[in-house]
DNA sequence: CTCCCGATAT
DNA sequence: ATATCAGGAG
């Protein structure tokens, strides 16, 4: 595990790789962040904000998901994996924000986490983003860096990555520190080939330097 | 835990 | 062919 000293390098480092990560979801207010990040569920931003743009020229409000046929609906988001679902979620959604909340996409973590398809990863970013509330939320790509790192530990569940995250990241660098950590995650740190052969937090990353250690190996075979 | 699920990179 | 993608519900 990472003592404080090497926590501070690696937010300092990633913020000199990713000045300017922030929320790569297009939308244009909270309902349209809403439903991009619910969208968003094993997906990459990149098809979401496909999808979106033909979706949010289509459906404005709430009332407008509630207009369509289900299957109109799924239609309009086929592209997007999960799309049975997330269909059903976001007109579920749409209902509960009409008859609860006036057609507005509600402001505290508590309860968006209360709507449909949204979980405490998806109410996170809307609060963070949207408005402004500390949040940490932790997707696969938070997860992965924060566990290869040594941030926290692998059998962490996502929940205590994020309480862990919150423990050792000052609360005014929680929004940031969220965003350069996907984008570190996304171009850097990735799933499949990570670089670490070109990684500045090599030197403090007991995963990079097992993964380099073992290609070393497979060279001399 | 399983299921939902199409698009894309490897 | 297969892993992975800003997860969540049952």
């Amino acid at each position: 595990m990472l003592n404080k000293k090497q926590i501070r390098f690696c937010l300092d480092t990633m913020e000199r790789m990713f000045p300017d990560a922030e929320c790569e979801l297009v939308h244009e207010n909270p309902f349209e962040l809403v439903i991009a990040v619910l969208l968003s569920a094993q997906c990459t931003d990149v098809l979401v904000n496909k999808v979106t743009k033909s979706l949010f020229a289509k459906y404005k409000k709430p009332e407008d998901y509630l207009e369509v046929t289900l299957e109109e609906l799924e239609q309009d988001i086929r592209s997007i994996g999960l799309y049975r679902s997330k269909a059903k979620n976001i007109r579920k959604l749409c209902q509960v924000l009409l008859e609860q909340y006036d057609g507005e996409v509600p402001n505290t973590i508590e309860e968006l986490e209360k709507l449909a398809g949204v979980g405490r990863k998806t109410a996170n970013v809307v609060a963070s983003v949207a408005f402004g509330v500390p949040a940490i939320a932790v997707d696969t790509h938070v997860e992965r860096v924060s566990k290869r790192l040594g941030i926290c530990r692998w059998k962490d569940s996502v929940l205590e990555v994020e309480k862990t995250l919150m423990k050792k990241v000052p609360e005014e660098e929680w929004s940031d520190t969220h965003h350069r950590m996907i984008f570190f995650g996304r171009y850097h740190c990735k799933a499949r080939n990570p670089e670490c052969p070109e990684c500045p937090l090599l030197v403090i990353c007991r995963e990079g330097q097992k993964r380099m250690r073992k290609e070393e190996k497979e060279r001399q075979v």
